[in-house]
DNA sequence: CGCAGGCTGGCAAGCGGTTGCCAAATGTTG
DNA sequence: CAACATTTGGCAACCGCTTGCCAGCCTGCG
């Protein structure tokens, strides 16, 4: 019918129909103190008249702004970054910019080509959780400005939750409730978060005068937790704190399966928050993350840089966590030294666990 | 540092470096066979030394395609929306197009402003869910090819699930459990997907000699969910079909705190399938929607549209729906007139139960 | 009254590609 | 070998908007 017969109006449309010229269009729009406050007026509402509307892309060229900018996440599924994407969401509108958000499915090579497609479309760009390389990512900042989320790469800003502070806090409440000895559920080897996330647990067992050890890697999804389980049966500890909620909310499943329970006869603490966490039956003691800020702070950062600013320091910009404790956790029953699950493991499910265990240490 | 020296080659300085014009340059990547086929190799070859990457801005003006859609949903919160997302990627992907993704925040006015500015950077858009009016939905129409997802809308295409199906197999399952009166609990009043939910619900019942009710409407969340407990409390059946998942879940967590026992005294469907439908307990029987292949398919449709199709016919596409049983579901107990929750919803908890139901009629 | 300087608005040259049209070169056919 | 068809590559005009530069005009000041 009549859909594609309307192009829609140009400058120049404008400019004829308010009899001045295109130039003073223009910058009626883009330059508002540049031409007389009438003349502008008058442009504006014959503009209007006209459903004139700028095109960004035709704006895009010499300019060479397009007032986008790329969200990368490595997963749309997990939904750690819901909140992320909603802060990230926010300031870029607030700012008057698009966001176009892309998944990179897990996989570097995915990231990689959609980056190389979204590169030249974008003022900046935020990499979350990247599972690109170092070089990879500095080869990206170097055509435009990144920001990395969760994720420290030399001489690229970036944005992380404080971590040690969160495992601190996780420590000192599994401290609180008696109990000695933590078992850490290590995520993905290559991850950032993970590697500071153990020093930290290391540093804050040894402080509280307490013990830690760790078992992994594992994938930080639920099917890894349900891996780690095997694996915690032939040392078991009464509190456990996993990699991140979705290998929690596995692991509980898990051990529930087996014949424990949680958090009587084992403590588990998660990470991030998930809106899952409250969920789950028993609800997850986590570690939250200030996703929203997280998302925020990383594209106001981007969009500072994006104006010129040069980062003040190379240190990563940290943003507090804080605990939620909710009911994966409790006090560690002393009295008990051979628990019901305890027994499950030494002679229940033996071959299961080393099947597992094959599959864990790679 | 080196980083905002190096400008990014143009087809000129290929053109240059390979001793032919800017023109067949542009031919050798746009129309393979235009240019001989040694001319392009050399080309190519030259090109890829100096890392030139054609501008997709820069092809955008002339064309008018920018290969890029928009897939606009209504909450990025929302799990239903995780593979919906994957599938459309995948789709987008695999047709050389670039998805940009963006959340609506459940407002009408945040959606129509995005979309304001993304319209004219897109060859078409994908409205998942969308929340504004029918009459809105085809002014965007008109401006650019757009698939609604989720929703009917007159004259504008759209992929749907089998909600009739589903519904009806939803249905047959409780009947054969034993249920005869099932209670709807339904979503918010404007959405598409709960007029058809219910209608379907009413005709499904009404051949198997069923009976339902309905009550609501309430928050499509966990939230909702919770508001609605209080309502059924009222009128107890033994089997509530709820409008989502998430309501679902929020219902279940508050029958059990009110002493119900799932699926013991009460059974329980939802909708959608959402990833957190099997971690909670008991997890929880639901309609599937093919939410990778509405994805998928809305996009695929939407690219066949760009390329001047015209829809066969303006009847949704519709997509079967699978009902997955979990635990939240059981027999009904015949024998058991006045199951613990009938008894503890007249006398245990009158306080609480009108406290919710203040709240949930707002 | 003459002139420097601030405002305004127009001209025109791009930004990086695409593409209709033309001409030279090459191949085909009678 | 001439006439004609087919390739192949170049020229140049856009696509819609931005912006450096220039000129006309109005003020204010010495």
């Amino acid at each position: 019918m009549a859909d594609a017969a309307a192009k829609s109006p140009t400058i120049y449309d404008v400019a004829r129909a308010a009899g001045v010229a295109s130039s003073t269009v223009s910058r009626a729009f883009a330059r508002p103190g540049r031409v007389n406050a009438e003349t502008a007026e008058r442009i504006r509402v014959v503009a209007a008249e006209l459903g004139y509307r700028t095109n960004p892309l035709a704006r895009a060229l010499p300019t060479g702004r397009t007032s986008m900018i790329s969200l990368v996440i490595s997963d749309v599924t997990n939904p750690f970054y819901n909140e992320i994407i909603r802060g990230a969401q926010a300031a870029a509108t607030e700012a008057g910019y698009t966001m176009m958000l892309t998944d990179a499915q897990e996989s570097g090579a995915k990231e990689r080509e959609a980056l190389e497609r979204a590169v030249s479309l974008v003022d900046g760009i935020v990499l979350a959780t990247s599972r690109m390389s170092d070089s990879a990512i500095r080869m990206i900042a170097k055509q435009r400005p990144v920001i990395v989320l969760n994720r420290a790469v030399a001489d690229v800003p970036s944005v992380v939750t404080d971590n040690p502070r969160g495992m601190r806090r996780a420590v000192e409440h599994l401290g609180e409730l008696g109990h000695e000895r933590i078992t850490y559920v290590a995520g993905p080897e290559a991850s950032w978060a993970d590697g500071t996330r153990w020093r930290s647990l290391r540093e804050a067992v040894h402080e509280l005068d307490m013990h830690a050890h760790r078992i992994g890697p594992y994938e930080p999804t639920v099917a890894g937790g349900v891996a780690a389980a095997a694996e915690l049966a032939r040392h078991p500890t009464s509190a456990v704190i996993a990699y991140n909620d979705l290998m929690a909310i596995g692991l509980i499943r898990a051990l529930t399966v087996a014949g424990a329970r949680v958090p009587e006869d084992v403590s588990v603490v998660g990470f991030d928050n998930i809106f899952a966490a409250e969920l789950v039956t028993p609800a997850l003691t986590t570690v939250a993350a200030p996703l929203h800020a997280m998302g925020q702070t990383a594209v106001r950062n981007l969009l500072a840089l994006t104006r010129g600013a040069r980062p003040t320091s190379h240190a990563p910009v940290s943003l507090p966590a804080q605990l939620v404790v909710r009911a994966s956790t409790a006090h560690r029953r002393r009295n008990n030294t051979s628990p019901a699950w305890g027994t499950t493991k030494v002679s229940g499910s033996p071959a299961r666990a080393s099947t597992s265990t094959a599959a864990g240490s790679r």
